[in-house]
RNA sequence: UCCUCCUUAGCUCAGUUGGUUAGAGCACCUGACUGUUAAUCAGGGGGUCCUAGGUUCAAGUCCUAGAGGGGGAGCCA
């Protein structure tokens, strides 16, 4: 499919067919020059080049040009022709200049100059319009797509889980409920409480905090699915790697042990690496160059290198052996905080890690409990700078032991009954992780505040946009 | 939620031991320049010093509270 009469500007600066009549369209970054000759320095967000724009002045009406300022939107006709000057191999010799919609250059907020990701995040409405943004939000795009085609490549089935859950069993975190009832006037039942059975599902529901649960059924049916979706948190996390609404990633695989599990994790974050280096080059090397000059670098590596693979009790002997002295001290039983995890990435091995065989009383209800009796076949991928980029396990597919453990957390048992069908009917060894997206743009991008590698962030008392 | 730092022009920031009319760079406006590269050069306009109290002869500066933001921690992906 082609625009008609519409060239993009990422096909004219890489075209080669020079001398030609063609009209791009897009968003003016600069224009500088004198009464003679004006640049122009158009882009529309096919590539984060820019393509210039060569206009004498005296061809063109002067209230025109005075309005083509940084941000307005502009169509240009011309001839694509080698540039005369230095910076850049092609422009356009603009024949007509037809201005869309102009941007008052007094009120603007976007200048050509830089500005911080702090202000950037008050007009999160316009920063899509910035290098750093574009270059985010192209290298968004080509991490979805890689992700649905890794899948699809390696027999996956995208599983559409539910939004709106009426689960609240999953423990994975706060939830957002989701009513229709007057909250200023609410129906109550005879002992004073609310009266969810009026609601609109006739029960209480939330927003999902994982897709996981309904993944094990899609797994256990069709053998390999992933879900890939939003999911809400009501935690009040203030913190540079939290949102409140972000988007996971969450394979799910029948006849998958721990070991399957963490080969399919450690592929599958290497192809995502591979591809956005061989599709986002212009990209990752502006992020280089602003942002962070080891990017490329560790992207290199992470793909270059195997996981380390060990244990929580590997990895508590190696922080008490380590002689550093940490904030909260560590002993076998106690959650590996951050502190621990960075010095074990970041300090001891140096590379991505993959972390085994948790104690069960820190971790969730479903993983897979080991013969020891004290810990379950979870995992966590641990990456530089990121930290838990990964979380997951095998799943404990025995239902007797399965029922024993929910017992003992006090969980509602009549909630999960359809998932513990699973267990009654066929059930099979299966495993499954979710990767946080935006942690893994964080890590791709080189970025270091999580509201700034998704378009619109919702965080604590911000859902601006 | 806890700890900590910050808030001065449209943006990024300086502002000394509290002391006259609060500064710079960029942006913007005007002018100069026949090919620029975040163009350059000259000139100009632009301020609720986050808010509310307080201390003081005098507060951008000190104190208290609040709001907003950054970083760290917890929760997690």
């Amino acid at each position: 499919m082609k625009i008609k009469s519409r060239t993009k500007v990422k096909e004219a600066l890489t075209t080669g067919k020079l001398d030609r009549e063609i009209t791009v369209k897009g968003w003016v970054r600069t224009r500088r020059g004198n009464k003679n000759i004006a640049f122009i320095a158009l882009n529309d967000g096919s590539t984060i080049n820019n393509i210039q724009i060569v206009a004498d002045v005296p061809d063109f009406p002067e209230d025109l040009l005075r309005q083509v300022t940084t941000g307005a939107s502009i169509a240009v006709t011309g001839v694509l022709a080698p540039s005369q000057g230095k910076g850049q191999n092609v422009e356009i010799r603009a024949q007509s200049i037809e201005l869309y919609g102009a941007a008052d250059p007094l009120i603007y907020p976007l200048q050509k100059k830089g500005h911080s990701l702090e202000f950037l995040r008050e007009i999160a409405h316009l920063r899509p319009r910035t290098n750093t943004f574009g270059a985010i939000l192209r290298l968004r795009h080509a991490m979805s797509y890689a992700i649905h085609k890794y899948f699809n490549d390696n027999g996956f089935y995208y599983l559409h889980t539910p939004i709106i859950t009426g689960s609240d069993a999953e423990g994975a975190g706060e939830m957002f409920r989701v009513t229709t009832l007057d909250m200023t006037n609410p129906p109550k039942t005879p002992d004073g409480k609310i009266d969810f059975g009026k609601d609109f599902f006739g029960r209480e529901t939330n927003l999902t905090v994982s897709g996981q649960l309904e993944g094990e059924l899609g797994a256990l049916a069709l053998s390999e699915v992933y879900t890939f979706g939003p999911t809400f948190r009501a935690e009040n996390s203030n913190t540079p790697r939290h949102l409140a609404e972000f988007w996971m990633i969450e394979p799910e695989m029948a006849f998958y042990d721990i070991t399957d599990n963490m080969d399919l994790a450690e592929d599958f974050l290497k192809y995502i690496v591979v591809y956005v280096l061989e599709h986002c080059e212009d990209d990752l090397e502006f992020l280089n160059n602003m942002y962070d000059k080891e990017l490329l670098q560790r992207l290199n590596q992470v793909i270059s290198t195997d996981f380390v693979r060990t244990t929580y009790t590997e990895a508590i002997d190696i922080l008490n052996s380590s002689g550093v002295k940490f904030e909260f001290p560590t002993h076998w039983g106690s959650d590996l905080q951050s502190e621990h995890e960075r010095y074990i990435v970041e300090k001891h091995y140096k590379k991505p890690v993959m972390i085994t065989d948790y104690p069960k009383k820190i971790k969730a209800f479903y993983m897979k409990q080991n013969d020891d009796g004290k810990t379950v076949r979870a995992l966590d991928v641990l990456f530089p700078r990121i930290g838990e980029i990964v979380g997951g396990s095998q799943r404990e597919e025995d239902l007797q032991k399965l029922e024993n453990r929910i017992s003992e957390l006090n969980i509602p048992r009549e909630e999960l009954w359809w998932y513990l069908d699973t267990r009654r009917f066929g059930t099979a060894p299966h495993a499954g992780f979710g990767l946080g997206f935006e942690r893994m743009m964080l890590f791709i991008t080189g970025m270091s505040n999580i509201r700034d590698v998704i378009p619109f962030p919702r965080s604590p008392n911000n859902a601006a946009f």
